[in-house]
DNA sequence: CTTGTGATCAAA
DNA sequence: TTGATCACAAGG
């Protein structure tokens, strides 16, 4: 049986749209009192920092922005529309907010509705209490697996208000994967 | 398209 | 202290 490696550290110390490419393919175990869970992350986003009018950092360090001034592999976790909770791998180096949005994973050893940021969390009981823990050791570990063959690229979900960086590219997904939680645009390359 | 739902932050 | 806003999901 081939026991997976952890995720180095180095993989995560580096720009948030670089370790949301990384972080693609990777392997995510949820401990419980009872129970490990493991599912594969297939689509995640980039928050890029305080310049990146659609990352909550743009506003400034404040109680809810910590978390993503701390070290890269740290959870950032939040409440958001009153009812869904969304959660972020925290990038580059301490004291740059930028951190990956995990918003789709594909659940590898149980059932359950997972094609999108609020419901993988539901499904696997996260919630705000799993902020600001570290996500290489304890009730969370992220390990090393093959990246997909293909990733697609494209703009960010639910983030229009950002202006300009609305449009960027920051969003990756599996090729593929029935697991996405929305298309992503078709590529005119695609059109041959 | 609307609705539910509550934390957050700037303004007052 | 209020009120607008929100990195969502489900239902017309």
């Amino acid at each position: 049986m081939h026991v997976p490696k952890p995720l180095p550290r180095e993989a995560l110390s580096r720009d948030a749209d670089v370790a949301a490419r990384n972080l693609l393919g990777c392997h995510l175990e949820v401990r419980d009192s009872a129970t490990v869970r493991t599912v594969r992350i297939v689509e995640t986003e980039a928050y890029l920092g305080e310049m990146d009018l659609a990352c909550h950092a743009s506003k400034g360090r404040t109680a809810r922005t910590e978390s993503m001034y701390g070290a890269p592999g740290t959870s950032y976790v939040y409440l958001v529309y009153g009812m869904h909770h969304m959660f972020n791998v925290v990038t580059s180096r301490e004291g740059d907010p930028q951190a990956v949005l995990i918003r789709a994973v594909d659940p590898l050893d149980f059932e359950a509705r997972t094609q999108g940021p609020g419901l993988w969390t539901a499904a696997m009981g996260i919630d705000v209490s799993d902020d600001r823990q570290d996500l290489l050791g304890g009730r969370f570990r992220l390990l090393q697996a093959p990246a997909p063959a293909s990733i697609l690229v494209g703009p960010r979900i639910g983030v229009d208000y950002a202006g300009a960086w609305a449009d960027a590219p920051l969003r990756f997904g599996e090729a593929g994967s029935p697991f996405l939680s929305k298309p992503f645009p078709v590529l005119p390359d695609d059109v041959t």
